[in-house]
DNA sequence: ATAAAAAATGTAATCGATTACATTTTTACT
DNA sequence: AGTAAAAATGTAATCGATTACATTTTTTAT
């Protein structure tokens, strides 16, 4: 009963040519004369005959895969642009491996675990707070290897990157505001170090100036990207003595979070105050109120890191090159924002 | 510069032992000497060694891989478990495949895609949706190797299952209401075919017999699990001329989308109807109102299905035994029920 | 018609680890 | 000490596809 496996020996011996013809035909058709290929070909539809991966990735010294970094699978932002990066991967003959952050204890180990091996051709990174040590590393195993950040990225390094247009993102947010009669706005940013934190807020700083918008130390509140964030930051904004027209947050849970605490004070979201979210996440649309908010084409983000993924591993001779991508974002206006108090 | 992969050839040299004790070395150093292991361990540490994937499992037969089907990975509830099940796998030697429905065009297409190339050793679905013929194509290419179904399962089949206790989660719903003295609770339920929609509703029809309370055909309205079902169920309860005191969802998201479907006809919640969810995703702890729901652990969930597939994988003498768990649910209460308006 | 070039095909080595089987070493027991 | 049994180790075949190199066939050009 022990059915041995369909192998390119046995179709070479039904198709009457060698194995080296029956290899050719599966990747180099175009080298075959027509008699040959259809004879290859018949055999392999009549056998149901399917190449052995580990014996071509071995002898090829690929692993046919990519590792995808994940901050947290369970957060929907992250899972949406892994569904886009899924799409881009699809119809080639690359696995997509996915290692969880969560499922790491620390750091250094999810590094390791992730490179050792040789089990992966190339990495894609949705978490860009890497340490200096941690790029060493990764260019260290990566060798060689494409190595593209999607979303996040790491300043100073030679990896590629797809990213969302950020700056522009936090300008639409305050231009929005601005039209609509806003003069006084506050941005709740998110954590610290995060590169994404900085371009938001660089670009909301930036645009303010440009619209001559007073700047006090009250126009930026350092928060996380969480609602808790935004519960704290409401707070802050309650105890000042001049309170903002209007709040652009670094993401829309935050935005949520501004939203929910505000209204237990009393203050009501838009009419008091109005909230300018980013990300465009799921809840976005059915909170109460729908938030205004700066959309980023997650899928898109994915399917383009992916994308170029494919193509760097496909054309293996030339050295690497960078290559990085920005994609477009939107403001996607709902209920969340109107004009100020004064204006009515 | 051609540098060459560390081998067990090297190694073998190295420690001045032959290739089949580094082999051993790695998978039953219980066959060794203390010495020679010493000596192989020293090797390898040194050389920093790895085993090359390929050849391993091209020689034993292997893919050291298993597939996740998840129907729809941007949406956070399938991903929250595809994050335990990740879990689940890390610290073993298996990689986590995953295939999003969105990325093929048609069903047998992916099933087909999935399975051939031997690319797996193991299936987990989180898709009960599966015809017949479905049914069989799996057991077909996937004869002797383990099938576990996550969350969904499929009736009048061999394959293992996690699943949560929904029959429960039902009951608690509608206990949880009679005891703030509801005794007109309606269901809305989700897409037909669906088994979870069968087994929650059968919940709910059984706990309301037991409680005596009265069933019409206006206590169960058809929908699915989205929030635009939600939108749809209200309006149709906004039509009943003997409306509801109470609701209880098949989803979190239909949950919502009553909740503001009624809200904008005046009807609030819950002062005037309670709305009961069914999941406990992540907007149910922050949405306004807070939401009532059937918290179904996903991570456990997960996790369980990995570890139950990580156990069969193991174990490969014994024939395949099917392995079925159910988890329990917990009725998380919150702001979306308060006694109907009649007790006040 | 013939030589040279190009195209098609074949032979066999190779990728790196595992393991059946053979051989050597150690242990246990009389 | 001597022998059988057990433990440790080694040799070499094997998994299945790819590809360098060799050989044959076909095409092209004179």
């Amino acid at each position: 009963m022990n059915k041995r496996n369909t192998t390119i020996q046995d179709i070479a011996k039904a198709a009457g040519v060698s194995t080296a013809t029956v290899s050719r035909a599966l990747s180099n058709p175009e080298l075959l004369s027509q008699t040959k290929l259809l004879a290859v070909k018949e055999a392999i539809k009549h056998t149901g005959y399917r190449v052995n991966r580990n014996a071509r990735n071995l002898r090829k010294q690929k692993a046919a895969a990519v590792l995808v970094l994940v901050p947290n699978l369970g957060n929907p932002f992250f899972s949406k642009i892994l569904s886009g990066i899924n799409k881009g991967f699809s119809g080639t003959d690359y696995s997509v491996l996915i290692a969880d952050s969560e499922s790491f204890d620390d750091k250094t180990q999810r590094i390791q675990n992730a490179f050792q091996d040789g089990q992966i051709d190339g990495l894609i990174s949705l978490d860009g707070a890497f340490s200096e040590n941690e790029v060493a590393e990764i260019s260290y195993h990566l060798i060689d290897k494409p190595v593209v950040f999607a979303c996040e990225w790491v300043e100073n390094t030679d990896f590629s990157s797809i990213r969302s247009d950020n700056d522009s993102g936090a300008r639409l947010a305050v231009q929005h505001l601005y039209n609509l009669g806003h003069r006084k706005i506050t941005h709740i940013s998110g954590p610290d170090s995060n590169i994404l934190t900085k371009v938001r807020q660089a670009g909301f700083l930036s645009e303010c100036k440009k619209l001559k918008l007073e700047l006090t130390n009250e126009s930026i509140i350092r928060g996380d990207f969480s609602i808790q964030a935004g519960y704290a930051a409401a707070s802050q904004i309650l105890s000042f003595s001049e309170k903002p027209t209007a709040i652009t947050c670094a993401s829309d849970e935050i935005a949520i979070g501004v939203i929910s605490q505000l209204r237990k004070a009393g203050i009501s979201v838009p009419n008091d105050i109005s909230v300018v979210g980013f990300d465009d996440i799921e809840i976005s649309n059915t909170y109460i109120p729908t938030l205004t908010t700066v959309r980023q084409d997650r899928f898109e983000l994915g399917l383009a890191a992916a994308q170029s993924m494919v193509k760097s591993l496909n054309n293996e001779k030339s050295q690497l090159s960078i290559y990085n991508k920005v994609i477009d974002v939107e403001l996607v206006v709902r209920e969340s924002t109107a004009p100020p108090l004064s204006t009515k």
